[in-house]
DNA sequence: ATTTTAACCGAAAACGGTTTCGTAAAATTT
DNA sequence: AAATTTTACGAAACCGTTTTCGGTTAAAAT
């Protein structure tokens, strides 16, 4: 029962544990013949190094902390998927916690990933962090660390994001590209930088295309929220009979002005077009199914983790690269919601 | 830069480093005037006890492991929430990671589990887990485990689960209630557990009511896809004219057949009634929206966390309590799909 | 026959804490 | 004043591994 250690073995064997840890570890100055009997032992026992001394001993704990907004939220989940899977390809697991997009609980909880020595953070900064000292600490610190999706250009370090300006000014030539002549936009509050730029390529694709931006038919909800897509679409559909394409700066907005275009016995997309953004599962399964903008969470997972990776490497090495920010690629999906 | 420790802070105030552990542990046997000293400057340098070495001396390392079928999974980001909110509370961090619904992954994942050394494990199976041997050796070797979810009776540990059956005949006996005399149930193969139950319950609603069951509505997918849904929805509408009423086993299938049932334009729930199972984020934003029954994730990985703390703290005790299984109970949510 | 080289092994330090146990000095009791 | 108890501290073991550095043999070269 109680677990076998290298000690142990080397009593059992009359050798010192320096060689039952060498034969282990394949160095070379270890006999073929007092090898094979170690890893026999060793099998037999089914010895298992002690992770703890092992940590102790190198001071690195091969598990990385991941900090998010929100877990229950289908773009982040695809980011743990991302990051879980291409860490275990590397050796190493991932601590998985939400900050319930607060600027306080964010600080509690690097902390707390910091308390268990973590070898790297990953973090998607929550929606009301304006400041940033908490997260330079932790750079400070020398602990490998990377923004990824909900960065700041206030914070010097590797970043992964999605081009939000382009993938917007996408969304919106799609609908241009499809027919649209009055485009409605449906968002929520010019706060955060994502719906910032997504408001921003909007207009550029208008503006690209010779189309007017009009202020009237700029619709900002609260949040980003079913129910605020919802009261959009309503009064799209009350006072603004001549808007023939909508880009709502999320899924779920898309997915409410959708349902009060339905309740209003508005065609989609014969008379309205309607795209959405996030590519959430639950795009594919409305009626009609939703057009929309792939933002790819298990690519921008993955590639998270190997710049992190690549970031522990070079701390081992005490080398310091400078800061880049890789731009995950984004694709319009074009399905029923639109023509 | 280079971290302190606690032979540095006992060089700096020339005193033994078992004092300065005790006057920042607070033991009896260390004088107010040192334990100030001790604590003033550690505070000072900022000192944090290494982690490693704490977790080699006490042979734990406060870090549990959440094994599920499949992270972007709306239910099963539930149970992360749950379990790691839960978890943070008494101290500890969650390493999640994903089976894939494969039994050979779920063996690997478990082994890795077991070489971090993590605390204890919150497992759910995987649907092509039919043997459990690998299980087994990890409740053998003492590690605490319980099973959430999906289960099995051929596993003697802690559990927490739903009661699919009563569930199922909560859901049947709704539509019931509202007045539907020919009810269908759209499901999938019936292999796992929760398909079974779930299709007992249906089964018995059914009987208790006097009603019978018409294998010939009894409609099984290859899986319990929307498009399997929306298969089935389409042979009722064109086969089965006479149904009024619609208990699907997922959400997901309910919304197929909720789609198959607009584009044969039969009136939900004017004219057939639909309920689903889960109640998934998706279930709210459908049109009309989908009646439900909540299966709460967040509870069940809350309770399955306190659970297996439970069996952490009997360990150190070296006592072993009984397996026990809790049954987190369901309701049925009314919507718009059924009357 | 002597020196050089290679092969093999082990002692010991190191990682950084916690905890037991012994002991000296101070405080208290007789 | 002597005996006893309390207080306060430190030495050292311990957790289990890795890795450096010598040292001892045997084999090879001179």
């Amino acid at each position: 029962m109680s677990k076998v250690s290298l000690t142990k073995i080397s009593e059992i064997l009359g050798m010192s544990k320096s060689t039952v840890s060498k034969a282990l570890n394949n160095y070379a100055d270890v006999s073929p013949d007092t090898r094979k009997k170690v890893q026999d032992l060793a099998d037999k026992l089914n010895y298992k190094p002690n992770i703890f001394a092992q940590n102790l001993r190198s001071q690195e704990s091969k598990i990385i902390g991941l900090l998010m907004p929100e877990i229950v939220h289908y773009f982040f989940s695809t980011i743990i998927s991302g990051v879980t899977e291409t860490a275990e390809k590397f050796g190493y697991s991932v601590i998985v916690t939400q900050t319930k997009d607060d600027y306080k609980s964010e600080i509690k909880q690097l902390e707390l990933l910091l308390d268990k020595n973590v070898d790297g953070i990953l973090l998607s900064l929550a929606d009301n962090t304006i400041q940033f000292n908490h997260v330079k600490d932790v750079i400070n610190q020398g602990v490998p660390f990377v923004l990824y999706d909900r960065t700041s250009k206030l914070i010097d370090c590797n970043k992964v994001v999605i081009d939000d300006v382009k993938a917007a000014q996408m969304a919106t030539q799609h609908l241009i590209d499809t027919g649209c002549k009055k485009i409605a936009i449906i968002r929520n509050q010019l706060k955060s930088q994502g719906t910032i730029d997504r408001h921003k390529g909007f207009k550029k694709a208008l503006l690209e295309n010779g189309m007017v931006y009009d202020k009237s038919i700029d619709f900002e909800g609260q949040d980003f929220s079913f129910s605020e897509g919802k009261i959009a679409g309503n009064k799209i559909c009350e006072r603004h009979k001549d808007v023939d394409g909508i880009f709502a700066v999320t899924d779920l907005m898309a997915i409410g002005a959708l349902e009060a275009l339905k309740e209003h016995n508005v065609a989609v997309p014969d008379q309205v077009s309607v795209i959405g953004f996030s590519n959430w599962f639950l795009s594919q399964i409305t009626t009609p199914h939703l057009s929309t903008v792939d933002q790819p969470g298990f690519e921008i997972g993955k590639t998270a983790f190997e710049l992190l990776y690549q970031e522990i490497q070079n701390n081992k090495k005490n080398v310091k690269e400078p800061s880049k920010t890789v731009v995950i690629p984004t694709t319009v999906i074009s399905r029923d919601s639109t023509k």
